[in-house]
Parts: C-alpha cells; sequence; structure tokens
DNA sequence: GTGGTCTAGACCACG
DNA sequence: GTGGTCTAGACCACG
C-alpha cells in the first residue's frame, strides 16, 4: 500500500486517515504486517518519530498493534474494517453536507451538485 | 451574521471560512459594513490579534477592505461573491469525491450514497 | 504539587504515576490549572517534549483535558479522582501480593510481615 | 520450575527475577542444573540470546554459575537464598508502601487494606 | 508564555 | 533490523 504525504499540512492526521483508509477498504489486512517505521518515513519523507506517532495514536483506537522488535501490525479484529468503514463514510458525508449547507445550498439541490459533477 | 468556533482548532482559517461563505452567500453584501473586531472577539470567545489577522488575510484576497478609524467592509466587487461561491463549491466537491475515492468508492456509488444520504 | 523523577528509569510512566496520584488524592483538584509543560520540564530535568507525551497519554484516559495557548487542566469530572484512587489502590494490592507470593508467602503471611512492616 | 514472560515488558529482568525468586524459595536448590538456555528460549518464547544474557547477568550477582559444555548450575552457596529472600522481601514491602504512601495512605491504613484484602 | 507539531539523532531491548 | 524512549531544538498558532 502506498502512502503519500502532502507536506504543509499535519503529517500525522494524514497518516493516520490513508492506514485507517486501507483498513477500512482490505487494502491492509486483519493480522497483516505494516512496513517498518522507518521503511514508511523513509517512503514518505518524514521523520521516524511522526510515524511512531501516528502508529501509537492509531493504537490508541485499537486499528493497530505493535509487537516489540518484529513490526506493528494491523488488529486482528474483522469487525475494525467494517466499522471503521462505516464511521469514515459517515464522516465524510456529515462534513461534505455541513459545509455545503454553509454555502447556502439546500440537500436537494447539493445532491443534485453531485450528480452533475464531473469527477475527472 | 452569526460566527462559531471550534476550539481546539485553528481559529483564522476558520473565522476566514465562515466570512468569505458569508460573502458568497450574499449574507454579507458588497460593501456592507463588518462588525468590529473587538465585538467578533468577544462574540466568538478569542483573543481580537486573532480577529485583526484574518481580516489582513481576507484583504490580502479583495475580499475586504479597511478603512482606517471607521472598521472593515465587504469589497464593492459584485464579482467577488459570484467567484467565491463557485471556488468554495469545487473545492468541497473535489474533496469529498476524493477523499470517498480514498475510501474505495467509485464515482457512481459516491453519488448514490449522497443521494440516500438522510440529511438532518 | 512536587515532581521527582528517577533517572534511568522510562520518564513518562513516573510523571503519569505521580500527576494521576496526584489526582486521586485531591492534591489536584477537578479544573485545576497544571504546571506549564516547560515548568515542569525544568522541574523535573527532562525535555518538555517527555512531558508533553505524558499529558497527551493523560488525556486518552481523560484525567486531563488542555486548552490551546493556555494549559493543561484536570479534568473537570469528579468522579475521575474516585475512580482513580480505587483503581490503582487495587492496582498495587494485586501486584503486591503477586510478587509476594511468588516468593513463597501465603495471604496470611503477607498480612503478618505488612502487620511488622516498619515502615520509616 | 515454570517460567512466564509478559511480551512487551522487558524480558530479562522477567526471566531474571523468576529464576531469583526459584533460587530465593528454593524451587531451585543449590548446586542444581538449571534448564538449557535452548530450552528456555522455546518454553517461553524468546531468543536464545536473551536467555544467555539474563545468565549472564545472575552470574555476576553470584546466583548461578556456568560450566562450559555442560550449562547453568545454581550457586553452591546455600547462604545466597536467605539472602535473596530476605532482600526481595524487603524491596517488595519497600516499594509498596512507598506507593500505598503516595497515594495518601498512612501506614497504619496501608497495613489495614492489607487485612482486608481478599486475594483470590 | 503556552500548547502542538515536527525534525534530527542518540541509545536501548530484542531478534 | 525493529520498535521504544528520550533529548535538543525549531517553528507555528494563539494570547
Amino acid at each position: 500500500m502506498e502512502l503519500k504525504i502532502d507536506k504543509g499540512k499535519p503529517v500525522c492526521p494524514q497518516l493516520a486517515g490513508q492506514i485507517s483508509a486501507g483498513i477500512a477498504i482490505g487494502a491492509l489486512a486483519p493480522g497483516e504486517k505494516l512496513k517498518s517505521v522507518r521503511e514508511i518515513a523513509l517512503e514518505v519523507g518524514v521523520n521516524p518519530n511522526t510515524v511512531q506517532k501516528t502508529f501509537e495514536q492509531l493504537e490508541g483506537e485499537g486499528f493497530v498493534r505493535s509487537v516489540r522488535g518484529v513490526g506493528w501490525f494491523v488488529t486482528d479484529d474483522g469487525e475494525v474494517p467494517v466499522r471503521l468503514k462505516r464511521e469514515m463514510t459517515k464522516k465524510l458525508l456529515d462534513r461534505f453536507f455541513d459545509d455545503m449547507k454553509d454555502l447556502g445550498y439546500t440537500a436537494p439541490e447539493i445532491v443534485r451538485i453531485a450528480e452533475e459533477y464531473d469527477y475527472e
């Protein structure tokens, strides 16, 4: 699984979001070993500490676990991806509709705009 | 126009976004005088310096202008609201579709989910 | 409240334990502002990052909360000290009896030894 | 004598503590041959290097000695178990009373709590 | 001055 | 090589 960071924005949330998404969509399977802290740090060009911090945050949410001297692993709990995808989807929908409503659109208008949106 | 700040997140972008949205939707009309820096600071519970900084940023984008000793005004340029709304809408759509695609949805699926979304 | 660190042992658990104990015994009251990260770092002679990390761990357990640019505060939840004291007491008792049992003592013997212990 | 390791915590101190306790309580008699490094490593699921290192530490404290090509033995000195038990007991008592005092208990309270403790 | 984030780099335990 | 902890120090947002 490829990771990509937009420098200039906070790194941890970006990494956490991408790894969470990877778990949610099954690109990272339950129990699977993740790339090492150092490898990810090199790949996306950030400090290993930052990757470590991201993993510790994900661990706090029960998405990953660490085995000292071995690596980090996706949690074995098969329910997590299901729950994650549902929650992340809801979050995106809520934020999108909220933001669009702040711009003056009604719910039906938002849906129509989405239908007409030409996604590259 | 009411402003609301989520403490804990950066204040300036939040304020700038809400004021921009206000201009985009016409809640703040071209040429209209804005509330004073102090008034806004009290209303949302932040430091006046922070509000001042936000206005200066908006001024840099041509959305507002200041009259010394009097206050801040929405730009008189009637094109600004139109342009603002178009740009902000596009930004929200792009981000929403990008994020949903990262979650494994295809464009048609995203549209269908939006249609089924039950916005409170 | 005074903090003291035994260099050579992991710093974060020591700090977290002392602050938790302070909350448990009421030395740090609900809602009270804690010393700043930098002040504690200077006082106990560790890096501010380490103190910050400790606070973030305590935040994850709901014992403290931060207000950006202002400081860290003991949680307002008055139930927390009660729960904390009960849990920490149980933990210490469990560990003590477990360790003593590993040393070959029976429960009654452990109690007798505790009664005869001459605490300075 | 059975050994059990809590993965995630440093292994050497755990092993050393358990073997020391075994000597202190006579489960491992003076002069007795210990299990081989490999056998222990397999039993508790750690690397043989780690077990070897633990034995070398215990050797440094005079608790065990090695016979090349044969294995590791508990020291023949009959005084060692007595001394070990006394020292380990004192250490546990000191730590327990210290920690409980940090939690706000007085010595008499600590004793009373220990008396009332319902050890499973 | 205060918390928040990040880089750089050291050193440890374990494998 | 891998995670875990820590120091040192920079820079940001906010007050």
